[in-house]
RNA sequence: CGGGGCGUAGCGUAGUGGCUAGCGCGCCUGGUUUGGGACCAGGAGACCGGAGGUUCGAAUCCUCUCGCCCCGACCA
């Protein structure tokens, strides 16, 4: 039992400063979590309760699927990491330190390398396999931008597992266990969640899905059909296009478009000067780009962007990707900034990619490749040809899903999960082989699983908040039951305290709020703020022999008989 | 890293060159209250983020610096 008498806990009348989102707010003002630098929080009591909720769930549903935990040290060297390259490929994400003899050390951003090298050192045979093992760990990522409070932090605490299977077939298995393991956790956490497809799977096959938990102020952006459920990360949206037939336009035809470097200004001189009657989706975007410093050129209709992340992601060959800038330009006098057309691709060297919008025998208006001219009538196939299909252009709410062709949403959402198929490449790189039946060494496949711990905390919170506080999701919640005491005379109080106990010798964990100072409102608002699912009430009633039970999940109210009290809301909490 | 904003008591804030830096919440003491963030009286708590400068005089102006928030870029 908790006592309100005794809890280290301040809650805060007003919003702190720096707060933005709800989850944010709340969590500060109930007095769950305070911030001691940019993205990183400590953990107060009902905050470090909840939190271990959090984790107590994630512990139990991994054990129960068979998954074994291990626990790294969050304070690294680098060695492991150099021979995975990441020491150096992960950038300024990474937290690095030195010891006393100038050792570089790092604070752990994820555990690949930990998990690969320790089943290395004690396994070597098929027979050991499958294996998973999980850790919870608090993790260190240097982001350039925290943000929202708890959702992006420099530290936060994660569960990452790691499957160590002997071929396709054992991680596909190992992969859909973990899916499993993950719908049963995220439906006790009280999450709403959408699986989501996170890669296009163009490369070998892997399956990557991640977990989103919708809300306004997730930051990740996904791909919803109402229709049959298909869901997907913007990156792995396919683009469905409805398959048309061109008649063979006449030849190009080049125009004089003084003053037209936007798709903007082009449809409107085409329309006023050459009577077109066009939209900016009749034109042809010609994005430059460096990749791996090569330059190439992407085609998306004139009324779409390019989205860069989308399209990095679908070029996986590709480490580096960025827009060309005007130094680009004045090495390339060949590409006049706003009238590059494809039609001379070949001649200047430069591939092709291109949106699906782009069909075969498709006709465009275009850069004619000369300042202050454009082109029309230019065809797909014989004006010039595409290299490469790609996804590259922005999605749009209303794109055709493309499973069933029905217009899809778009949503904010956080991620909360994400599992995935790595594949060999960590075994790889760091020769974690088994031997098989036959004697010969073979290289182990894994897959890697991750839940934010703490930003389930937040992502809970800003699912199930309402205008008056938290609300918590009953095996999250930091107690069962909410127990308020009111009146000046001792009887409310020691009643409160007495129902408490037994509450808690029925099960129950409780808070009860035994401060005599502050007045009834306080607590009542505090109770709400802190958002424990079932509010007590023992007070006024009691004349009466009666207390109130509210449910903050219904938003209802009842008085019940101090006899039955024990059952009556035991049977409250466990209707939640 | 680009753009914008902000640092004044534990929290929220007022104060754009001139008295001892003001208010609300919270905190302490005493009293009245006790079912919706009560009231009265008294009190503690701030080197105004830091450094340097201008000035008779700086929270206020200038320079540098540190930190924080938001948008964007970035993010296994």
């Amino acid at each position: 039992m908790l006592r309100m008498s005794q809890l280290f806990l301040r809650t805060l009348r007003d919003d702190p400063a720096d707060a933005e989102v709800a989850s944010h707010k709340l969590l500060v003002r109930a007095g769950y979590i305070r911030r001691i630098a940019a993205g990183i929080y400590s953990w107060l009591p009902l905050g470090y309760i909840t939190l271990r909720n959090i984790e107590r769930i994630v512990r139990e549903e991994m054990d129960r699927a068979g998954f074994q935990e291990v626990h790294f040290p969050a304070l690294l060297p680098k060695e492991p990491y150099e021979a995975t390259n990441r020491w150096s490929e992960y950038g300024p994400d990474l937290f690095r330190l030195q010891d006393r003899r100038g050792g570089d050390y790092l604070l752990g951003p994820t555990h690949e390398e930990m998990f690969t090298l320790m089943v290395k050192g004690e396994y070597s045979s098929y027979k050991d396999l499958p294996l998973t093992i999980y850790q919870i760990q608090t993790k260190y990522r240097d982001e350039t931008r925290p943000r929202s409070g708890i959702i992006r932090g420099r530290e936060f605490v994660m569960k990452d597992s790691y499957s160590f299977d002997i071929d396709d077939a054992g991680l596909q298995k190992s992969y859909d266990d973990h899916r499993d393991a993950y719908i049963k956790t995220f439906n006790r956490l009280g999450l709403k969640y959408s699986i989501v497809s996170a890669m296009s799977g163009a490369m070998g096959g892997s399956a990557s899905e991640e977990f989103l938990a919708p809300c306004d102020t997730g930051e990740d952006t996904y791909v919803l059909c109402n229709s049959c459920g298909f869901a997907a990360n913007v990156e792995a949206m396919s683009t469905k296009v409805l398959p048309q037939k061109f008649d063979t336009p006449p030849a190009i035809e080049v125009l004089d478009t003084p003053n037209t470097p936007t798709i903007e200004s082009l449809v409107e001189v085409m329309n006023s000067k050459y009577q077109a009657n066009i939209t900016a989706a009749d034109t042809l975007k010609n994005i430059l780009l460096i990749a791996d410093d090569q330059a190439i050129c992407v085609l998306v209709p004139g009324d779409r962007e390019v989205d860069l992340k989308r399209l990095q992601a679908n070029l996986p060959g590709i480490q580096e990707l960025r827009l060309f800038d005007d130094e680009d330009f004045s090495k390339r006098k060949e590409l006049v900034k706003g009238y590059v057309g494809p039609q001379d691709a070949k001649r200047f060297g430069i591939t092709l990619y291109a949106d699906p919008r782009i069909q075969a025998g498709s006709h465009w208006i275009t850069g004619a490749n000369q300042a202050n001219k454009h082109a029309r009538f230019v065809t797909e196939g014989r004006d010039f040809t595409i290299d490469h299909y790609v996804e590259a252009a922005e999605v749009r709410a209303g794109d055709l899903c493309p499973r069933c062709d029905t217009p899809v949403v778009i949503d904010r959402a956080i991620e909360i999960g994400h599992i995935f198929q790595l594949g060999r490449k960590y075994a790889q790189s760091l020769d974690l082989t088994v031997l098989d039946k036959d004697g010969k060494p073979v290289v182990v496949t894994m897959g890697s699983y991750g839940i934010g711990i703490s930003r389930a905390v937040a992502a809970i919170a800003e699912q199930t908040h309402d205008e008056i506080g938290l609300k918590w999701p009953r095996e999250v919640a930091p107690a069962d039951v909410h127990i308020v005491a009111t009146g000046k005379d001792d009887e409310p109080f020691t009643k409160a305290l007495e129902i408490g106990s037994e509450l808690e010798r029925a099960g129950l964990r409780t808070l009860v709020d035994d401060r005599r100072d502050p007045s009834a409102g306080v607590k009542f608002k505090d109770a709400e703020l802190i958002g424990i699912p079932v509010i007590v009430v023992v007070g006024k009633g009691l004349v009466n022999g009666v207390i109130e039970v509210r449910n903050r999940w219904t938003n209802t109210k009842n008085e019940i008989s101090l006899s039955s009290a024990i059952t009556e809301i035991q049977a409250v909490v466990k209707s939640l």
